[in-house]
RNA sequence: GACCCAUUAGCUCAGUCGGUAGAGCACUUGACUUUUAAUCAAGGAGUCCGGCGUUCGAGUCGCCGAUGGGUCACCA
């Protein structure tokens, strides 16, 4: 190895292609070029603007900017395209248009450069709409080369870290993160039209609860004692019901210190809603009204496709309890069996439990892994077990089941929603239940929340209430694969160390 | 947490049987005034993810580790 080369990349710790781009800089900078000085630039149009309505402009001057994506010198005249937030447009540039100085500095510009650009809008014999430069500014250099411009950038790990870079390379990237956008304004629109009030709860809690799910510990210092990022907003935005907001909800991130996949990230958005004076019947139409309508404004359709599945999304949605689904797809009938026959029950469908199970149990058990990922077309199952639904309302006929239903698409869960328990003594009562599994080693069973117990002694109206993954939903109008392709930056374990 | 797969130039990827590292794009220099994956000529660019081991010799084989992906487990 050659000594004095290996001591200066040492030194610069830069690859000849970064060392080269700081010396273009640098050279600006000497010559009174910084790009880095400018503060503002206006420019008139859009580059999709441009495409969209030539007949008007052609031949008028318009001023834009964006990033150079590509670049193309043939001599005295050069073409480039440039990608501002809209899309990209071509521009032309010619040694006479623009002066031989001004020139050269566009040939100094790279890939990757934002520039600004006036001139006027025609068509290139070739027929592509563009702009002929009669003026460039340099207004940011790229000190790091783009990726590939014709594989763009594939790698996982580097798409999710870097995703400012994701974005600019693969367009199909920033469609789906404007969808995003757009499912959740529509939401917000729908919701806010239905007369509901958008509320902010706190994030750190006392007690972790609405979900069971491990929570997120962190510290306040001043304070001195151990918080935990919320699991579910539930709790409370119940509280703001028993305050007299009629119709609420809140959508925001939450976090649940449990395991990722395809389908979970440790933080994710989730929209809750309450209605006073409502059932899980009415929150079951406000369900398919509002997802069918959000993917009608958004995607024009509510027949869409996931994964090459077809997904009809036109209400009315299929309805099926817990018992039937189980029945249909094991033929177990639930609602026959004794307590003491659910175990037998079980291992005639193949499923074997290592600790005895109660009737509820064992019938969510037969769900998850029988029925669940049948459930392609959207479908609400209904009457969860009691032991698994602490804070749903009982069933009156019924006491085993509650009124609770979840709603699964391409064998997914969506959401889930209750006629809200609002019995202050029988809340009270599962919470113990449920401190007593916590007793005995089951960290996902939900905590003892005095304020909330509290809260519904003070009043609740009858309520329903429904929580939806907003991620898996925006995965589901995405046609996404993974809900980090729809997390702008997923969670990654730190690089070094 | 378990198992499987991947990691080679800035990016996308080849790399045979273990024998001193390759392409395209990007970059540099030159030619070129309507190109569009521009073209043509020349050139530069590597911690082969890290460590240890086997071997005369390791990108290649073994072990340990890192990061990512997938499957499963867990999971309103």
């Amino acid at each position: 190895m050659n000594e004095t080369r290996e001591e200066s990349i040492m030194e610069e710790n830069l690859t000849e292609i970064l060392k080269v781009r700081r010396e273009k800089l640098a050279k600006l900078r000497e010559t009174g070029k910084d790009p880095f000085d400018i503060t503002k630039f206006s420019p008139t149009h859009k580059s999709t603007t441009i495409l969209n309505e030539f007949e008007f402009l052609e031949g008028q001057e318009v001023v834009i900017a964006g990033r150079i994506m590509t670049k193309r010198v043939m001599g005295k005249a050069s073409f480039a395209h440039i990608l501002d937030s809209s899309g990209q447009i071509q521009i032309f540039v010619q040694v006479n248009a623009l002066g031989k100085e001004a020139y050269e500095d566009f040939k100094a510009m790279d890939i990757g450069d934002i520039i600004g650009v006036e001139g006027e809008v025609f068509k290139t014999k070739k027929g592509e709409i563009s702009v002929k430069a009669s003026e460039i500014t340099l207004l940011s250099k790229s000190l790091q080369p783009l990726p590939e411009k014709w594989h763009g950038l594939k790698d996982t790990d580097l798409r999710y870290r870097q995703r400012h870079v994701d974005l600019i390379v693969n367009p199909d990237v920033r469609k789906t993160f404007i969808i995003r956008s757009k499912v959740i304004q529509g939401i917000r629109r729908y919701l806010d039209e239905k007369g509901f009030l958008e509320v902010d709860t706190p994030i750190l809690h006392n007690t972790a609860g609405g979900a069971s799910a491990r929570p997120f510990i962190t510290h306040h210092n001043t304070l001195d004692i151990d918080m935990y990022l919320r699991i579910a907003l539930e709790l409370h935005l119940k509280r703001l019901i028993v305050g007299g907001f009629d119709k609420v909800y809140e959508m925001g991130r939450i976090f649940r210190n449990e395991g990722m996949s395809v389908k979970h990230n440790p933080e994710f958005t989730m929209i809750e809603l309450y209605q006073a004076y409502a059932d899980y019947e009415d929150i079951m139409e406000l369900t398919e009204d509002m997802i069918s309508t959000v993917a009608k404004d958004v995607l024009g359709t509510t027949e869409i496709e996931y994964q090459g599945q077809p997904i009809d999304l036109t209400p009315p949605w299929n309805r099926m309890t817990m018992v039937e689904a189980v029945k249909k797809y094991t033929g177990v009938d639930f609602d026959s069996l004794k307590e003491e026959e659910v175990a037998r029950a079980l291992k005639e469908i193949g499923i074997e439990v290592d600790n005895p199970v109660t009737w509820g149990e064992a019938l969510n058990i037969a769900f998850e892994e029988r029925v669940e990922d049948k459930l392609v077309q959207p479908t609400f199952i209904t009457d969860y077990p009691i032991e698994i639904s602490p804070l749903a309302k009982k069933i009156k006929h019924d006491s085993r089941l509650t009124y609770r239903f979840e709603i699964f698409i391409t064998g997914r869960e969506f959401g889930n929603a209750y006629t809200e328990l609002n019995d202050p003594i029988d809340q009270k009562e599962r919470f113990i239940e449920q401190a007593k599994q916590r007793a005995e080693g089951d960290d996902e069973a939900h905590m003892m929340d005095e304020d909330f117990v509290s809260a519904l002694e003070i009043g609740m109206p009858p309520t329903g209430g429904l929580g939806i993954g907003v991620d898996r939903l925006i995965m589901l109008l995405t046609d996404s694969y993974s809900i980090r392709d729809v997390i702008l930056f997923p969670t990654m374990r730190q690089r070094d160390k």
